[in-house]
DNA sequence: TTAGTTGCAAACAATTTGCACGTTG
DNA sequence: CAACGTGCAAATTGTTTGCAACTAA
């Protein structure tokens, strides 16, 4: 678990950024975090370690690591963002209409799609995202 | 081009709620409108329709013809929403980073993709939605 | 030392809501 | 005419920003 000081300061050199405790302190959180906290969540996780962390210096961060490609912002369907560490294996996410549940999924067509959508609109793809919903396993049995 | 109302009226008929001018406007709008209006955009072009038609409404309206499977509402990058008039063949978003322009593709992976998840985490699959971003074709010929 | 970083509070942007009045069925 | 819909303005929610104090390099 880890200090992620020392990979921070990999991505930010020559850029003038400063590789700050409280930026460790949010990746790793991030890192550490089952699931997609948002940014409130975060400030709440973040306080424990850092009691004069502020919601300010979250979103700034979290717009950084974005940039620089260490998380990803999802829109899981509520009105605000949900953060994740980018991991090795891409996802998507299906969220539960009724229990709110969030459910990871890979899938080999991924790759397929990106294929396609390259080559049909020749675009420079960067970035993909999926969200579904619907209901899950467990509450489609008791009926909406 | 047409006038909503009839269609609604079946759809809203024994749930106690009405079919009104203005949600009939909106639909129709929805439906003319090429492209993904947001709210405020809507706003502007039912006004010229009906001037004494407000926010409020627009997005009390959106909400109901989302609940009642008229309208898809899309996040394409930006902090507010972007809506569009559920229509015969599914189809995704691809946002480019540069210009803005957002292009719509389809895929038959997509139905695939639906089965896959389906049967892998026995869910009712109830939307699924896909964004993409990068730059288009035109954007990343001269470079970034 | 000095430019980048942070907390705080205020500003913003998008959307929602309470309430009195208007409209539909 | 009873219940639902609407405009208006105020309230909420989520996020961003200006600025003075702070801190990493």
């Amino acid at each position: 678990m880890g200090n992620s000081i020392h990979v921070l300061k990999d991505a930010l050199k020559d850029s003038g950024r400063r590789v700050t405790h409280k930026r460790g302190l949010i990746l790793d959180l991030l890192r550490e975090t089952p699931g997609h906290p948002d940014a409130e969540t975060l400030l709440i996780k973040a306080k424990k370690r850092d009691p004069r962390i502020s919601l300010a210096t979250i979103y700034r961060t979290l717009a950084l690591l974005k940039k620089t490609g260490f998380v990803e912002e999802h829109r899981l369907g509520e009105t605000h963002a949900h953060y994740e560490a980018v991991g090795e294996t891409p996802h998507f996410h299906f969220t539960c209409r009724k229990c709110g549940r969030v459910i990871e999924f890979e899938s080999g067509l991924l790759d397929r799609l990106k294929l396609e959508l390259k080559r049909k609109h020749r675009v420079d793809l960067r970035e993909i995202h999926i969200h579904a919903s619907g209901f899950c396993a467990h509450c489609r049995e008791k009926g909406d």
